[in-house]
DNA sequence: CCCCGGCTACTACGGTTGTCGTAGCACAAG
DNA sequence: CTTGTGCTACGACAACCGTAGTAGCCGGGG
């Protein structure tokens, strides 16, 4: 049962991140962040997105007071780690070390986050060979 | 002038894999690599991908005998560049760490992958604090 | 000379995504 | 009770993507 890729566009995704990032809230709240995140959508265009995001079963609603709550069904971490997958296919067949080499060479890294990715290195060898 | 983002559907990358990994090629040889590939797609089919491509400006055309030759103007490493990019914009506002570190604990990597990872983090290392 | 096979041009069409408008319901304020 | 103020439901629409059919041109074989 390999998991079914979680195909969401820009606009979602941007919704999705409203939810992640300050957790169940009614579309008014969504709509606002959105708006301090400097994306001007209308009010109905939100709940247009909430109520597909709904049907693809990636949010969840609870009628709360008047208005309804919405609240993400997935996490940050499964939606980046689908989309990298389905890069990493769709452009190397899923090998994915040239697309990693990229990433590190045309991205920026702070000295702590190079030490944290070494670590990480040291780990997967020492799995790796252990 | 940031260059825009390339952006191209899966099909769209299929079509431009094949120009990729075969040469300038005409239509029905991109076709038949795509069949080769498991991809069933009618001859126009394919002709629309390619014209399609040439409008956006990411291969171009010359006539020679009777069909045209198709060829690649972007490289394959310019779009794994941009797609990153997008991704890691989206999802984390330009932050590539998080992306990075789901891509090495998601996917799989031989010693060899990881020992020339390693020798890339030195490198970085060394420009980071030289 | 006429048809056949290959090639291009043009058109089409359903699905998805991004974006709203309008209508109608329900509750609080006057 | 009437009105306004949200909120939801439903419909709409253009752009883009994946996919393909049809028409028409052109050169080679009979």
């Amino acid at each position: 049962m390999a998991k079914k890729p979680i195909e969401l566009g820009e606009a979602e995704l941007a919704v999705m991140r409203a939810l992640w990032e300050g957790g169940p809230q009614t579309v008014r709240d969504v709509m606002n962040r959105l708006h301090e995140r400097g994306r001007a959508v209308a009010y109905t265009t939100v709940l247009t997105f909430l109520s597909r995001l709904e049907q693809k079963g990636v949010v969840a609603s609870n009628k709360r007071d008047t208005a309804y709550v919405y609240r993400a069904k997935i996490s940050r971490q499964s939606v980046t780690v689908s989309r990298i997958r389905t890069l990493v296919d769709q452009l190397y067949d899923g090998a994915a070390t040239p697309v990693l080499l990229h990433l590190i060479e045309n991205e920026r890294f702070t000295p702590d986050e190079i030490a944290q990715l070494r670590k990480l290195i040291d780990d997967l060898d020492a799995r790796e060979s252990g």
